[in-house]
DNA sequence: AGGTTTTGTTCGCACCTAGAACATAATCCA
DNA sequence: TGGATTATGTTCTAGGTGCGAACAAAACCT
């Protein structure tokens, strides 16, 4: 829970219809109300009191559940058509993506398109994002963007693949939350895949670079100048190769897409050729490579932060699927003996490529479902309704 | 904060004398009501109410605030005399202690034995223990026993320098808590120490071995299994040199006592030569070589990380006096670049050789100061008291 | 069709905190 | 030295909140 408690009498209404609020979009919008009342501790009769607010200010509406038990049947609280939505958008080096996020969180591609990556697609974005959000108005309460590399101060951006350098994002695109999009796909996973549910966590994301998050209690660990999540670069396995980050002997080089690409001889920054590879049984000796070097850093960092489970996603999967011996011999090779005897498993991310997006949405709902965000959409539809 | 936040106007009042209580023992019982009533946003007639309440059940009593303001004087909310008080032991390679501390950190020695390290030290620790229990009672509210070693599950501890191997503490020491030692130094770091304050920390603990935590808002981050913190255990400086943990390569084996001891030809376990290398003027390649390694080390934890700070303890600050030039050339080698031009500082702790005591209060005043540790201090004394 | 079960609805009650009005005790200043 | 000023403690009322009991409703079971 991220609620931080109420202090008044007056700020328990407000916390409580944050609880519940959180509670239907955290559980996909598919508990029933009664399982709601029964989970947050909740009477009866307050219960009704806190669906009905929420009801009449169309954040939630509510329908039939199913039947099929015993007793007087209940409805499920879910997303209300004039309720709020998140957008979320995915950057790419080649692809960008918008997308609209309801509460529960389904999404619903909005906008997709290709690009180069000189600067001037950040024009092409910005109008996009006004356009969708003055279409869905008065419904958008937050926007959030996933990039592909490391941002600083919530500011400033590196983009390797596209020659980006420190390109200030809160300048072109203010209002707007960002996010490493590694983060954002730990985020998707802790709050909707394999890591649901678990204390300590630990997932990689592996595209180009190999970024990842650590998640404690569904939220990632955010680093004190935004920047955490560079898990990849730590000199793990000898070596003074030059990194492109400015050390040396970084892991993470010798594991994503860049890697795979080189090993095979091929031109870097081709994420479709990438695939190909991994695909193809021609190349076992690269991606066993790969998956030997994950193994290690694996390792490493489990002995070190001790999660209860470690999940992969981008080409994570495919090098899992792939060469699941080869990395789980150096895996083990480096844990502690006394970890040994039962090692957090491996798991592949439950969310696929989507994962990224279904971050950004979190992180955008995350500013909403709170006593700050809940207030200012209720004092912004007072002046109309009053039933 | 660590409250998890009330639901109904009952646990209101619970909630806010856990606060109160709370900001009395992490100001150290210095801050004045009328400071603390601004901070806790709480009405006058509230926290008159509150702190009435917390002085009869005799958990603070208030003593007059220094004067030299203007208006009606305050009071200083402080420990009471027949007040909680937190059993903190710190049991070592060489020597046991024994200590209590009060509302708002004082600390006592109770107790202090050197030892041999064989495993019948333990019936007198309990001993001892429960002496100093009863002569207490019924002020003691939890004991919380700092040990040298990874501890998995809370259960089963290993100390390599005694040679004890999956010791069940919690069979032999029921109902007490136990930590890590370098946990425990980083949580008194955290709350009392240079990392107080910070979002993200990160606190090394150098002894025989290396370990330490990451911190975030004032606590350790937990290990699934109860054994983060073993965060010298990764291959970060090449090599194959076989650590006693099982892998190969780690770098806390070249940081600690023991590779003082063995750079300089003499034999391991002996905690005081290593501090008189680390005096000495005659082994300066010594200390030095230890900083080379501590500064990688540590350059690749900030990479992966970003905490705003790194703290050292044990004898962390003793090789930062020494070598702190060998420390920051590789530290900052190590760094990917857009962090160099403004790293984090490390700096050695601001707590002496007491952190480890003083980190073992702090958890076991964490489980006094909740909700339920509260209800329980109230009902138990419901019998006696009532005015 | 009547009994059972579960849930929604209504309402009185106990509890809490805010805030206003007043009391108190220190400093400041003439 | 004594009144003005200032900040804080104390007291009390008002508004708001959730709980829980009693009742109503709507499904399933036999």
């Amino acid at each position: 829970m991220r609620t931080t408690g109420a202090r008044t009498s007056g700020e328990l209404r407000l916390h409580n219809l944050v609880r519940l609020l959180r509670a239907v979009h955290e559980r996909g919008a598919q508990a029933t109300r009664s399982e709601l009342t029964r989970d947050l501790g909740l009477a009866r009769g307050t219960a009704a009191v806190l669906v009905g607010e929420l009801i009449n200010n169309e954040l939630i509406r509510e329908e039939a559940a199913h039947q099929g038990t015993r007793g007087r049947p209940t409805g499920i609280p879910g997303p209300h058509p004039a309720g709020p939505v998140a957008l979320a958008v995915d950057f790419r080096e080649d692809l960008w993506t918008i997308a609209a996020a309801e509460l529960g969180g389904a999404l619903t591609v909005l906008d997709e398109r290709p690009h180069r990556g000189s600067l001037p697609v950040l024009d092409d974005l910005t109008e996009a994002m006004a356009r969708h959000r003055t279409a869905l108005a008065p419904r958008p309460v937050a926007t959030a963007l996933a990039l592909p590399g490391p941002i600083r101060d919530g500011r400033l951006v590196d983009i390797p693949a596209l020659g980006w350098r420190e390109i200030d994002i809160a300048a072109a695109l203010p209002g707007v939350l960002v996010g490493n999009d590694a983060t954002l796909a730990a985020l998707a996973e802790a709050r909707r895949g394999a890591l649901r549910g678990h204390g300590l966590g630990l997932h990689l994301h592996v595209e180009f670079d190999l970024g990842g998050a650590l998640i404690l209690n569904g939220d990632p660990i955010p680093g004190a100048r935004g920047a955490a999540g560079e898990i990849g670069h730590m000199p793990l396995i000898g070596g003074d190769e030059p990194c492109p980050c400015g050390a040396a002997g970084c892991w993470g080089n010798e594991v994503g897409a860049n890697a795979l690409l080189r090993a095979t001889g091929g031109p870097p920054h081709d994420r479709s050729r990438a695939l190909e590879i991994l695909a193809s049984p021609a190349h076992q000796a690269a991606v066993d490579k790969a998956a030997d070097i994950l193994g290690i850093g694996i390792s490493a960092l489990v002995n070190a932060l001790d999660p209860e489970l470690v999940t992969l996603s981008g080409l994570g999967p495919g090098i899992l699927a792939r060469s699941a011996n080869a990395l789980d011999v150096t895996y083990r090779q480096g844990l502690m003996a006394f970890r040994r005897e039962n090692p957090p498993p491996i798991t592949p991310s439950a969310l696929g490529p989507e994962a990224t997006l279904i971050g950004a949405a979190e992180l955008a709902f995350d500013t909403f479902l709170t006593p700050q965000g809940l207030t200012d959409w209720l004092t912004r539809r007072a002046p109309r309704e009053r039933s």
